[in-house]
DNA sequence: GCAAAATGTTAGGCTTGCCTTACTTTTACT
DNA sequence: AGTAAAAGTAAGGCAAGCCTAACATTTTGC
């Protein structure tokens, strides 16, 4: 979408978008890497609509991350189930580091973490979870 | 926009959007804190069209945080180098985070900081501010 | 001082994401 | 089995951000 964070060379693409990968995640979440989830323990969980979780869910099945054999049977493939776990652990990292390192509030470092691990590779995923293990091993890696 | 990050409480709000947050840093980075900057070139630094900037830059006037008395004269108000500075901070610090201290590649740290620096709330920036500078001096603060 | 080049603005469109309202389909309970 | 409740889908809208193309204005450079 936006144009001036140009993905010009090879930068590292996401496939998903933010909001995708917080649905991904969410539904990992709810149900573990094989559990299934219902379309509505979603909407309340990330707070948004049935409408709103059923349009990304198509976009979701389309890609190959999740799959819905049945009514209410919402499942992570492997590639999805492989996908979330990273968006979670960016989540728990960046949690971690802003409550645990920082100091800040519990409720603000979850919501900003939660805005944060999108904009992060893989690379700087590694780099900080080497960071926090290495010189920092406060409270527990959660 | 997001109904999944509700700003339900008093959450710290942002008057500005992502978007417009980048424009205002713009012109601070481009005109300082008092100098004049033309649209054009904040077009050019930012990879958007013209139009683009135009529509952004009626927001912030009209909001308060920018003025442009005559032809290509866009300025900061006060209200608006001090927002612009805070952001223009988040992004040093967090960018001094991912590159000196965390090792990430000078291009993608600068590339995630940009992303990033929106997401973070005041007392954040301080923490961090104060984690970096009491915790570790490498390079200089930039 | 006037035309050409540079700069800025408007209008009209597209995409992403989200919402509500109104269905349809499935499940569950008596 | 048959209806009420729950779950899911469709249709129609809205806002943010971006784009292009066409138009208006201001500088510049003979």
């Amino acid at each position: 979408m936006t144009a001036r964070h140009e993905e010009g060379k090879e930068r590292e693409k996401r496939p998903l978008t933010p909001a995708n990968e917080d649905y991904l995640e969410a539904i990992l979440e709810l149900g573990g890497a094989a559990g299934a989830v219902r379309l509505v323990d979603l909407a309340a969980r990330l707070g948004v609509s049935k409408a709103s979780v059923s349009g990304a869910l198509k976009n979701l099945k389309q890609a190959g991350f999740a799959e819905q054999p049945f009514y209410g049977g919402i499942t992570l493939t492997g590639k999805g189930a492989e996908y979330a776990s990273g968006i979670f652990e960016r989540h728990q990292m960046l949690y971690h580091f802003l409550s645990d390192v920082l100091g800040v509030e519990p409720t603000r470092a979850a919501d900003e973490a939660c805005r944060m691990e999108h904009a992060i590779s893989d690379d700087t995923l590694k780099r900080l979870t080497a960071y926090l293990t290495e010189n920092l091993r406060p409270a527990a890696i959660r």
